[in-house]
DNA sequence: TAAATTCTGTACCGTACGGTACGGTACATA
DNA sequence: TATGTACCGTACCGTACGGTACAGAATTTA
């Protein structure tokens, strides 16, 4: 076998995880030992022997796919109020488009659905839901903070706490689409749709903390 | 027994429903059939007559929950700027304190755990997230709709989209705090932070908004 | 080519849960 | 007092799943 890194996942790992991520996009209900071990053509024994238990092989997809999303930081030079509008519109079209995908709303359904669980009670020790916030919430947070306070820094927005900003931000461009999502409700967004709703989260944004 | 129109529940029935929120609140993972026969003090045989099966316990467990929640319907007369501020505020809060309640946190879990089914998978036939949607965000919505749309008939608010005004309220007040808590962070909000969050979203309702 | 390692496929075990059956009890009605 | 009804408690059944064991194939290493 190609030999990794710790930490790292071989090819064949990450197949199998992809074969839980498709299964999970399907029917969460369906993501059983068994079913991961026929759709990826390997055995449990291989599952049990590389994620430890259920918990573990679920916590590597959530991990494996959150890698996958990873989106460039941007740069904060020579910041003019367009410049700024374009990251904020950008930032929130990927935002809008990472969650009203099936993958995100399957990953966040089946992490809620067990974040009442303490650490500690599944194989790997922690917790659905904290590793989504992580990956999510808490890894894009801060990253749209820095455009924030750059933008302060140059008098383009007033004055404000960069995270109640950004959260107020986060506010207007997801309003109720996620929730909705999660319990069910089909919300066609198309791309123009996407962009648009950007466009109007940060028009707003300005409009309350520009200057 | 003391018989009760079809559709309404007899008070044995509200003790038992009483018991599997309970349950659902202290573990979500706990509540099964003997779990909840056990803390009602009936029998299993009892409850699949009451409700048919799980689905159906869990079914009229979230309706029941669901209607005692019913707030009032304010009155639109006489409509004065300070009159719709303290509507949009006076909604916000109610918001807030339902959706960071323990009862709210789990029946939403509960609800987005298993939304993924078809209708007709489950015993009731209603899928639960559904049930959540109307009786939540499509309950409440319309609701506010008429304050929106009386505050426009008054020049107090511009002329809009009371749907699109309305999504954009529930984004400023709701921001991050609903899908956070789902996921398992722990946030605090003192009756103060509720009524201050309140405030600041109406607010800011206001200058994006308002005349 | 021979030994060793890794993997697949399947059989198996224990458990937990949904759902059913049934005996026993309390109570209401005649 | 006799009969019926509604309910409790529990035993039971079938199933599905997590996890383990093992035999044999495939692949690697020497």
């Amino acid at each position: 076998m190609l030999d990794a890194q710790p930490g790292e996942l071989t090819e064949r790992q990450q197949q199998v995880l992809d074969a839980t991520l498709e299964l999970l996009i399907e029917n969460a209900a369906n993501v059983t030992m068994i079913a991961v071990a026929r759709k990826a053509s390997c055995s449990k024994e291989t599952l049990y022997k590389w994620f430890g238990d259920r918990g573990g092989l679920l916590a590597a997809a959530v991990r494996y796919q959150a890698s996958k999303v990873k989106v460039a930081p941007f740069e904060a030079e020579g910041l003019t109020r367009d410049k700024l509008a374009s990251i904020l519109s950008g930032f929130a079209s990927d935002l809008l488009s990472i969650l009203t995908s099936d993958i995100s709303v399957a990953l966040n359904r089946l992490a809620i659905a067990q974040a009442h669980l303490h650490a500690g009670e599944n194989g790997n020790g922690e917790n659905l839901g904290s590793i989504v916030l992580q990956n999510g919430r808490f890894s894009t947070g801060p990253r749209l903070k820095v455009a924030l306070e750059a933008g302060m820094a140059s008098s383009l927005l007033r004055q404000h706490d960069s995270e109640d900003a950004f959260r107020s931000f986060y506010g207007l461009v997801v309003r109720d689409i996620q929730i909705r999502l999660l319990l069910g409700d089909t919300i066609a967004l198309s791309k123009t749709d996407i962009h648009a709703e950007a466009q109007r989260a940060t028009d707003q944004f300005f409009t309350l903390y520009g200057t």
